[in-house]
DNA sequence: ATTATTTTTTAGATTTATCTAAAATTTGGC
DNA sequence: GCCAAATTTTAGATAAATCTAAAAAATAAT
């Protein structure tokens, strides 16, 4: 049957998401990520450990092996996919797609996904601006920085967001600030870290250091 | 959160599929559906009993009320939906789909549904013939028959296939018996109850009477 | 460097869905 | 109408994923 169960899947891609900027995971952080406790995620791993996914040294911490990396991968793929799928054909807004992806994501069927890329004419990147996996498991990283260390007066385009969270899709709606919209950085405020930026065909306006460091672009 | 997990929902599925023909199911109808043990068919119809969607009495049998039919038809129109989707916009085999949409009709975002539909263009019957219930739980009922029970020489559609084996699906694609073909019976031969049948711009041929009565069709 | 704090793991329980085997009930044969 | 056979339910166990509380290990603080 399946090999990965969907619980299994879900930790997968938790592991994969923290490794790519911890290297080396610890437990607390992903029974955070998953809202779940540190015990159930200590039980999970020794799991995934026999499944030789992972790597995993006791009390230090642990992270996918080149097998976990490529079925994680696989997941993001489809979770990118579907997201992709959701916005373009079926209209819905980008900030809304998440959870609906979530479940639609471990729906496993190699020619359903194989289909759906055709359909949706093998798209890159997600309606967040994040990379789509390749089948093979490659993943284009566009070198993309967040606003804060962007060159200022300098356009680039919005890429992606860090922090998905309903209030901050919102505002971020609400200023506009869209994947792929142009943007520009005017000033930096020194004293409390915000920024003047503008966007294309708008008045320039004022954000805070937190959000402007959840805003990714790339050169336009 | 959800209120039935998709372990219920295939139970629900699965009792109202039997209580078409049956009124009241019986445990072991249901365990040989689910390919599951009687005992475990007994502790879920306590536990559907306690969310108030079965009329249940021990010994007897059982069957969906009101709310367990409208439940029912919520999935099975997701199903239908993934399974009209699968074929007209991915191009999927008809006889591939079913399994695919097994897993998809869990995914009970409303939202979701609601835009598949619109986008679907609000689809009346699944590729199989099927048709797909309303939002509001409505189904229409296309009075159909089996092959057998046609009245000779007269046209017919084919409306929908009793059994969905993967078997009984290639040999009916063998002879181009696909869902909306138009459909003639030539004769009976009362011998091995077997027919001979005419399509469309192709030559009769006989088919035995166990394939027949899994061939159901309507008035043309 | 020893103690205090934090993190992680283990131990033991719980919930959901499942099973087998035995007991209870109903149905069918004669 | 009673006995045998079939069906259904109960009892008790198991597996997956989770939890809380306690123990073990690592890190930080004085």
């Amino acid at each position: 049957m399946r090999v990965f169960s969907r619980i299994e899947e879900n930790y997968i891609k938790g592991i994969y998401k923290l490794q790519q900027d911890m290297k080396i995971v610890t437990t607390n952080a992903l029974a955070a990520l998953l809202n779940t406790a540190a015990a159930s995620v200590t039980d999970m791993l020794k799991k995934l450990r026999t499944k030789k996914i992972i790597e995993y040294k006791k009390y230090y911490g642990f992270n996918l092996n080149e097998l976990g990396k490529r079925e994680a991968l696989r997941i993001i793929r489809r979770h990118r996919l579907w997201e992709y799928f959701l916005v373009e054909k079926l209209g819905m807004e980008w900030n809304k797609v998440h959870e609906v992806a979530e479940e639609l994501e471990h729906v496993s069927s190699p020619e359903l996904i194989k289909r759906l890329d055709e359909f949706l004419e093998y798209p890159t990147t997600d309606p967040h601006g994040d990379p789509i996996p390749a089948e093979s498991g490659e993943i284009t990283l566009r070198k993309q920085v967040a606003l804060p260390n962007f060159p200022l007066k300098k356009n680039g385009m919005v890429s992606a967001v860090g922090n998905q969270s309903d209030d901050m899709l919102r505002m971020l709606d609400h200023y506009n600030i869209n994947i792929g919209a142009q943007i520009k950085v005017l000033r930096h405020f020194g004293f409390d870290g915000s920024m003047e930026i503008k966007l294309l065909k708008q008045p320039a306006f004022n954000i805070s250091h937190q959000i402007a460091q959840n805003i990714f672009v790339y050169d336009k």
